[in-house]
RNA sequence: GGGGCCGUAGCCCAACCGGCCGAGGCACACGGUUUAGGUCCGUGACAGUGUGGGUUCGAGUCCCACCGGCCCCA
């Protein structure tokens, strides 16, 4: 052991309280009714099953139990679960790989990340422990599942979506990362196909709104925002010449439609097809084929040229009755809006670029005051006054836009309109090791759902190895025995659905059914969830920001339109952990970067690991460990339990009887680390423990002594704040004092109002800007009084010298500013 | 391209409303303890807050521009 003590053995003392709290199990949730203490919910990401836990999981959870740990010895009623993500593909891969079941590899290693946990002593309530891929939970994942296909919020649509082709599955828009999977990094391409989705869509405007009452970092919510993308505009109906129905596009900038030149309809959409006039259609099929052969980054790409063909037609301006061509293009998106656009080049850039490339006409709308776009070939997207505008003339963008509105509306041409980023979630996914969707194809009825009294629908256990490997469509597809079913309604030959939901259904509730991790009655009690939830604080990686945290909140908001729960948001509040990195890039095994969480245990044990984690700054910062001292840790935690064990007095010394001047120092680091843990500052509370260390140290060595009942009261105070942070040492801490286990509830300490006043302050004296003395004043003293004190100083008449006085700035008892004349 | 966050000793990081830049740690140097020590106790040196402006009696903190890094959206 790297800084080992004779006396301080972390090996030891783990080994000696892990399993002592094994018997007292301190950490359970008291569901009796009765019990009035104050409840908190500490909830933490639930991991994947991966294998071993890593130095991410090390940090994440030491972050969140601190918190837990805090609560604990506050004495309140706390729940602090632990469950498994244990739905996705890994495990299916590694099922192939081995010719097994994922069962096998997910269970394995479920039972070696639990193993883990309780070695490093996050204080969980293990009794709730809940795996996503249990029949007794996915079932209620169908249930759910079939409460939303009631509402309408369960819908099967035909559409472009995002393939990958190396999971050989769909994936939902937040899975897809700058047109790469997010899951393997494999170039996404998209696919027509007809899938399940969750019209999340509906929610939007309640998601972006209910935002505001929410401790969530200022970022994840900025990305939430950004990401459902909510503008305000105008649908705008073009005639297109030879065809019976408009078309709508949605515009955010109807103020400048009498600047709109031509028409851009998606290549990729069906309508470009529809539309497209005979004589055009051999070079707009070639365009639209090479269109598809694009990846999305391609398409998303910047800076690259406009590409596009004319379609023959012409769309009507509906005020100004132009004529104006109409184009097909890649540049507009088929499922974005309604996969047309009008075109106006004078003020938008992505217009004027094509307008450019292709000859069109550009015409200035707005007089922003910037040269003219058509020469410099930079758009002017600003504002100014409208011009010609026809009604529109002279107006300001913000009375246009209304104005224009009014005209689209009395003529039937168009109205106002919201439009979001944010698509529908699509949760079908043509892999094995998910929730089957609960729903029955027959030929005579359509679609039928499973009834509730035949969930779960179970997956078939006798698939393995082969039979898994991803062939495009689920591999549930091949189990005839498990299609082959009768209709529930009609009895006739049907067939199930084959595909599984995406893992992001099992974590959009799985915070509620901790509160009653056994019920049978239903997917929670509603009862003990109107307890606990919604959770006091949620801990895990900011990679979930938009992914988990916003279909969890759509999740909440739906159960709520249920009557199911009485709140809204399920995360009070919200902590990000950074990356624990190493030399300045990610771990990776692939690349051996890499630093093992078992090993540095092993190395400096696991007081010193969390200590470390914790110490290295603000939660939500990246940690280089290479820039890490856990050998420092060890330093530290050895010289806290040597203060405890110096302590000669016996339990129950009055501490005011002892030494004042520790015992400020104590009382002032209790009531500095009661707020820092609140705040989630940790580091800081560490730095905290490490004066007060010090200062016990000082007293016993060349101080008041061992025996004074003011160092007791010191040791005993670092013993608990300690616990949150380093529980198997203060555990030992608090034996050698003489306190009954466990220390991790022996409640946290109180500072006394006395102990915290100071009887004088130095206060600044400063010369036009420069100190010049300070003195010695008592806090509470008038303002008068320290000005004529500070001019009086000696020092401060030096540097004044002969100059006048201009001005005296107090801020008593601080600092007393003298601008000189 | 748009939006956001960040930049403090060699390194990791503190600094409430603008008010003495330095709490804590690592590394370093020195002294003491010690049979020894990679232990323990103690002492010390090192920065003026990325750069340039502005506001202010006073700016790490507020405003503007630039440089560098990270994130989100296109």
């Amino acid at each position: 052991m790297t800084g080992a003590d004779e006396n301080y053995d972390p090996r030891t003392i783990q080994d000696k309280w892990q399993s002592r709290w094994e018997e007292l199990k301190p950490f359970a949730a008291s569901e009796d009714p009765g019990d009035e203490r104050p409840r908190k919910y500490a909830l933490d990401m639930f991991p994947y099953p991966s294998g071993d836990l890593h130095m991410g999981h090390a940090e994440a959870f030491a972050i969140g139990d601190v918190i837990a740990r805090y609560w604990f010895q506050k004495g309140y009623n706390v729940l602090h679960p632990i469950g498994w993500d244990s739905f996705g593909l890994p495990a299916e891969n590694a099922a192939i790989k081995r010719n097994s079941h994922p069962a096998d590899w997910t269970y394995t290693n479920i039972d070696t990340q639990a193993e883990s946990f309780k070695r490093y002593a996050i204080a969980f309530d293990w009794s709730r422990r809940l795996h996503t891929s249990d029949p007794e939970y996915y079932r209620w994942n169908q249930w759910l599942f079939l409460r939303f296909y009631e509402r309408g919020l369960a819908y099967r649509k035909g559409g472009q979506v995002n393939w990958c082709p190396q999971d050989q599955t769909v994936l939902a828009n937040e899975q897809v990362k700058d047109g790469h999977c997010e899951r393997c990094g494999a170039v996404v391409e998209k696919r027509v196909l007809t899938q399940w989705y969750f019209k999340i869509t509906e929610y939007a405007d309640r998601l972006l709104a209910d935002m505001k009452g929410l401790e969530w970092p200022e970022r994840v919510l900025l990305m939430q925002r950004n990401w459902i993308g909510r503008s305000e505009g105008a649908d705008v109906a073009f005639q297109i010449e030879g065809r019976d129905d408009p078309i709508t596009v949605y515009t955010t900038r109807p103020d400048t439609l009498y600047g709109a030149t031509f028409f851009v309809v998606a290549a990729d959409a069906p309508l470009a097809d529809e539309i497209c006039a005979p004589e055009q259609r051999a070079e707009f099929e070639a365009y639209r084929d090479a269109v598809r052969r694009e990846s999305e980054i391609e398409r998303l790409s910047a800076d690259r040229e406009k590409t596009g063909v004319f379609l023959g037609r012409h769309a009507v301006n509906p005020v100004n009755g132009e004529r104006i061509p109409v184009w097909a293009s890649d540049y507009v998106l088929a499922e974005y809006g309604h996969g047309a656009i009008m075109a106006v080049p004078a003020h938008d850039q992505r217009d004027l670029d094509f307008a450019r490339k292709f000859a069109l006409p550009v015409r200035v709308v707005v007089q922003t005051g910037q040269p003219d776009p058509a020469e410099t070939g930079v758009a002017t997207p600003g504002e100014g006054e409208l011009v010609n505008s026809g009604p529109l003339n002279g107006l300001a963008k913000s009375s246009a836009i209304p104005r224009i509105v009014e005209v689209l509306e009395e003529k039937g041409l168009g109205k106002a309109a919201v439009n979001y980023r944010l698509r529908d979630w699509l949760i079908s996914r043509q892999r094995f090791w998910g929730t089957p969707i609960p729903i029955i194809h027959c030929d005579a009825c359509g679609e039928v759902p499973v009834p509730d009294d035949q969930l779960p629908v179970r997956l078939p256990d006798d698939l393995r190895g082969a039979d898994l490997a991803p062939k495009g469509v689920s591999p549930l597809a091949a189990a005839a025995d498990w299609v082959n079913v009768a209709c529930p309604k009609c009895g006739g030959p049907a067939t199930r659905d084959t595909d599984t939901m995406d893992t992001f259904v099992d974590s959009s509730w799985y915070f509620l059914r901790y509160c009653s991790p056994g019920y049978a009655d239903g997917p929670f009690d509603a009862e003990k969830v109107r307890r606990w939830m919604p959770a006091d604080q949620y801990t895990g990686g900011v990679e979930h920001a938009i992914l988990h945290l916003l279909y969890a909140r759509f999740f909440t908001k739906v159960l709520y339109d249920m009557g199911m729960v009485d709140f809204t948001e399920p995360f009070k509040r919200l902590v990000n952990q950074g990356q624990v990195i190493l030399n300045g890039s990610a771990m990776s095994k692939s690349t051996g970067n890499l630093v093992d969480l078992g090993e540095q245990i092993a190395e400096y044990g696991v007081d010193a690991v969390r200590l470390t984690m914790l110490f290295s700054g603000p939660p939500e910062d990246d940690i280089d460990w290479a820039d890490m001292s856990p050998s420092g840790s060890v330093k530290f935690l050895a010289r806290a339990f040597r203060v405890a064990a110096d302590v000669t007095s016996v339990p129950g010394a009055d501490p005011a009887t002892g030494d004042i001047e520790l015992r400020k120092v104590t009382h002032r680091t209790i009531d500095e680390v009661t707020r820092l843990v609140e705040a989630h500052r940790y580091n800081v509370v560490i730095a905290r423990m490490m004066e007060l260390t010090s200062a016990a140290r000082k007293a016993i060595d060349t101080g008041a002594g061992a025996a004074d009942p003011a160092v007791r009261e010191a040791a005993e105070t670092l013993t608990v704040l300690l616990s949150l942070i380093a529980p198997y040492t203060a555990e030992e801490m608090w034996e050698r004092l003489g306190g009954v286990a466990p220390a991790a509830k022996a409640g946290w300490p109180t500072a006394e109002p006395s102990l915290l006043v100071q009887e004088s302050v130095t206060c600044v004296v400063q010369v036009a800007g420069k100190v010049r003395d300070r003195l010695e004043v008592s806090p509470d003293i008038a303002g008068a009084d320290l000005e004529r004190l500070a001019l009086d100083s000696e020092k401060v008449r030096a540097a004044l010298g002969d100059q006048g006085v201009r001005k005296v700035i107090v801020r008593a008892p601080k600092i007393v500013n003298i601008v000189p004349a």
